[in-house]
RNA sequence: GGGCGAAUGGCGGAACUGGUAGACGCGUUGGACUCAAAAUCCAAUAGUAGCAAUACUGUGAGAGUUCGAUUCUCUCUUUGCCCA
């Protein structure tokens, strides 16, 4: 037998140049053929890839491949998400370029997706942090200030006193800075706005649009876009102050009767008769201890500052409540104002209690009795309203709302109003590493946009990163120029990195144009995009983000012909792997531990024991991060490729298993070793003539099962497929076989496994040489009906045999088969046959009288 | 607290529209080869009873629909994620 092995280092970097040298991944416009565009999320370069690069990028290729193979013309592009803050603080701790340190990255994580052998068209490899690159987002950037979709704004913003910079929402954790982990604090700043709730309701429809969007994301979209149904109410007031009226929206103006205090936001207007109030700048210091995210204010403790004046029931004029500042209440929702019904809201009920408000039971639950009162928590649920005069009786929330609604519109005191949570998106960023913002200022502070023809504001280079704050701004030279004489200054704060990121679907169809980010050709050729994949951690911002971004685009805009960016999404799962801690409770990596016996210790140290926690995400931290250059240098890029689609379905998260990875690799060594017996069979020229062979009807059906798992991204179940062709081949190939018809369906195995193991199978070709144009082939369906099928034969509903017998039998003959089974005899003794279950095909059901 | 999902052998997981539960892999056990080990190959592997054929039980728990439920409906438990 031929022993030689299977040596993947050889045979992965031989295709890999080829495939290089040969461009066969290079895509152009064809409109003779269906287009595919397959998009990963590009990584940010961060130094070198993880093994969830591996599974994303790997899910990614088996699809590309397939749909290449399918006679798709597919794009498959990759690029590099390079701005943002690792750079600059990887740069100020290593004293370095962040511009050198992020492309030297990129060449490394380039070198390590190729060391995987994906089929990228790398000629049309885009970076973020280019000038190529953000001199189109400027442009975009002022094309949307012309359409009025960019604003400035002075606002409250997440302040991170560590890195000195302003947070998202989504960056605060806890109410510390994501990388700092300092206490982020509110800070006023002017910055800059896209008008992302403008799109809101838009956003919100075309979510329906989204057929094969994962339902989830669409659900969180949702929640995140957050379209509520209520009304805005003027609230009468009275005071020492001459404010006259306060306006509040609410979603449950039925339970207006609850009523017992008024609460602003220390930002509400009302708040400039107090500004020389000591106690008033102290109460609102303490307040911006609470950080600006709903989760810090739900957990946060609710304090409030009382002021001079009451508000009045608008339905119960008598009523004269307490009007205060609360730290729960926010400006930019509603009109920063809210009224207060502790009985059935827990913000409120806690406020109440703690400053001795009226708590009155409106909404009696069901079934509860008359007697009902709300005592230790709010009740929130549905019920009926009681203590409200003509309200009464009315079923909460379905008639409750609406008719009280109605009732405050005829009074004149309130209108319907639809409020929407989804707040608009701030885009600056007090950093370096990042687009600049394309605006001046006049010497009076007025906003001018850079005229286009002096695109793109290029960072200027060698700044001065240890400086507090924005470098940028620090920068004189670059923040002061002179035109004709007038002096400005730039605009010193750079692009939110999601800017980035919002567009580059568009530009990987246009690479290289200068003009525009993109040329309608193109775009209209290669979007949407068909499959977008990567992990669900974005389902929120960066797609949305991206939705509005083409809508902005398109808004008063008629050659983008498309309204959603990508068709199909799918998030997988994460790579976990199991945490070790030694008996001081640090984290230990999987390679400073062994395993002796059962129980796993130190390397080198058998006494020191080491406590195996749960299989969590890869992290640093952790240190339960496998590195994928040292895997695929020990097994090879297919062998890694096969293990990370094999375990689990690719939704769901994986857990890497040493095991399971040697198995592999160990796996590719067999099936070459079958590889080659398949070979010296077919050169062995022998003709057998006996129609359906077992082999052409185990081929034809797999064909059938890998395309339709590939169409379900059932990989996993792929892999397993691939493992049952090579048992089913392992046992087949030591019969006499037909060698035409051995040469025939092993090209179409290899074709149906090459999307997973690309490498492995360019190499069986090859060494067959039998060529390498294949395309995906069909099975032919003669060959997926067996003509002997395995009937269930049950009595009284349990299954009692298994007889093969013909396709399409009879419900009389197979009654008379199984009458006379030996099997069946023994149960039908003695009895009569009461009733009969047949399904063609399939099943009898015999149902008997006891 | 709300929303969405999940629960199948020792483990990861299969099972098309209700119709053979446990594919495939890992692990384990036994065997072959070897002076020995590794590697490789072969076999067994849900549980219980039995020498066996076989029988019974079994997809988180409990009910329901059905000739038949891992699959559909309801209630509960545990758990994950997102929002709060």
């Amino acid at each position: 037998m031929n022993s030689e092995r299977y040596n993947f280092k050889i045979v992965e970097e031989k295709w890999q140049e080829k495939w290089l040298n040969s461009k066969v991944f290079k895509s152009k416009i064809d409109k003779s053929k269906k287009k595919f565009y397959c998009l990963e999320m590009f990584p940010y370069p961060s130094g070198k890839i993880h093994m969830g690069h591996v599974r994303n990028y790997t899910i990614g290729d088996v699809l590309s491949r397939y749909k290449t193979l399918k006679g798709f013309n597919v794009l498959h592009p990759m690029g590099w998400d390079a701005f943002g803050m690792p750079a600059e603080n990887a740069a100020r701790e290593n004293n370095l370029d962040p511009k050198e340190w992020t492309n030297k990255n990129i060449s490394t994580m380039k070198a390590q997706l190729k060391r995987l052998g994906l089929s990228i068209d790398w000629d049309r490899e885009i970076s973020t942090c280019s000038e190529e690159y953000y001199k189109h987002q400027q442009l975009f950037f002022l094309e949307l200030f012309e359409k009025g979709l960019v604003y400035r704004k002075e606002n409250y913003v997440n302040w991170d006193p560590v890195d000195q910079t302003v947070l998202a929402n989504e960056q605060v954790i806890d109410g510390k800075g994501w990388r700092s982990g300092a206490i982020v604090e509110r800070k006023k700043l002017n910055q800059w706005f896209f008008s992302i709730s403008k799109f809101s309701q838009e956003l919100l429809d075309g979510l329906d649009k989204l057929k094969s969007w994962p339902n989830k994301v669409k659900i969180m979209q949702k929640n995140w876009i957050g379209k509520s149904f209520g009304c805005e109410i003027a609230f009468k007031t009275e005071g020492k102050i001459p404010v006259k009226e306060i306006k509040c929206f609410t979603t449950r103006p039925d339970t207006l009767f609850g009523f017992s205090f008024l609460a602003l936001s220390v930002d509400h207007e009302v708040s400039k008769y107090y500004e020389n109030d000591r106690s008033f700048q102290e109460f609102k210091k303490e307040c911006s201890k609470t950080g600006t995210t709903e989760e810090a204010i739900a957990i946060g403790e609710k304090i409030g500052f009382k002021t001079d004046l009451v508000a009045i029931n608008p339905l119960n004029p008598t009523q004269k409540v307490p009007v205060f500042f609360a730290n729960f209440v926010l400006m930019d929702y509603g009109f920063g104002a809210v009224f207060g019904c502790p009985a059935h809201d827990q913000r409120d009920f806690d406020f109440a209690k703690k400053y001795n408000l009226e708590i009155t039971t409106v909404v009696r639950p069901t079934e509860e009795n008359d007697k009902y009162t709300v005592s230790d928590e709010a009740y929130a649920g549905t019920g009926v309203i009681i203590n409200s005069k003509f309200l009464n009786g009315l079923k909460v929330p379905e008639e409750s709302i609406i008719s009280t609604i109605d009732i405050l519109e005829e009074k004149g005191i309130g209108k319907k109003k639809i409020n929407f949570r989804l707040k608009d998106w701030g885009v600056s960023r007090q950093r370096y590493w990042g687009c600049p913002i394309p605006i001046l200022y006049d010497e009076q502070g007025n906003v001018t946009p850079v005229s286009k023809e002096n695109l793109p504001i290029k960072l200027p280079d060698n700044v001065n990163l240890n400086s507090k704050g924005n470098p940028l701004d620090a920068n004189s030279d670059w923040k002061n120029l002179t035109i004709n004489g007038r002096r400005f200054t730039r605009e010193t704060d750079t692009l939110d990195t999601f800017v980035c990121s919002s567009w580059y679907y568009l530009r990987f169809c246009s690479p290289t144009e200068s003009q525009y980010g993109f040329t309608k050709d193109d775009v209209d050729y290669w979007m949407p995009v068909d499959q977008y994949i990567g992990g669900v951690e974005h389902a929120i911002l960066h797609l949305l983000y991206s939705r509005f971004f083409l809508k902005a685009l398109s808004y008063k805009n008629d050659n983008i012909k498309f309204d959603e960016p990508f068709e199909g999404l799918f998030t997988q799962g994460m790579v976990c792997h199991e945490t070790y801690k030694d008996e001081n409770n640090n984290w230990l990596s999987p390679e400073e531990i062994e395993l002796k016996g059962n129980q796993y210790h130190k390397k080198g140290n058998p006494k020191n024991f080491v406590k195996v926690g749960p299989s969590e995400s890869m992290s640093k931290s952790k240190k339960n991060v496998i590195d994928p250059e040292k895997i695929m240098n020990n097994y090879g890029a297919d062998a890694v490729r096969l293990f990370i689609l094999s375990d689990s379905p690719p939704e769901k998260d994986v857990q890497w298993s040493e095991q399971g990875m040697v198995a592999s690799y160990k796996f590719l060594q067999k099936l070459w070793t079958l590889h080659k017996k398949i070979k010296e069979k077919i050169n062995s020229k022998l003709k057998i003539s006996n129609g359906k062979s077992d082999l052409e009807k185990f081929s034809n059906q797999m064909i059938n099962k890998i395309s339709h798992n590939l169409e379900n991204f059932s990989y996993n179940v792929i892999i397993a497929n691939i493992y049952e062709t090579y048992n089913f081949l392992n046992k087949e190939i030591e019969k006499e076989i037909d060698s035409e018809s051995l040469k025939d369906n092993y090209k179409k195995v290899l074709t149906i496994f090459s999307p997973a193991i690309p490498h492995f199978t360019s190499e069986c070709f090859e060494d067959l040489g039998v060529g390498d144009k294949i395309s995906w082939p069909t099975a032919d369906l003669k060959f997926l009906k067996e003509e002997k099928i395995d009937y269930i034969i049950q009595i009284n509903g349990k299954k009692r045999a298994i007889l093969k017998e013909n396709r399409d039998i009879d419900e009389e003959s197979l009654l008379e088969i199984v009458k006379t089974n030996k099997m069946c005899e023994k149960y039908l003794k003695d009895k009569s046959i009461n009733k009969i279950i047949f399904i063609k095909n399939k099943l009898i059901n015999l149902l008997l009288n006891d």
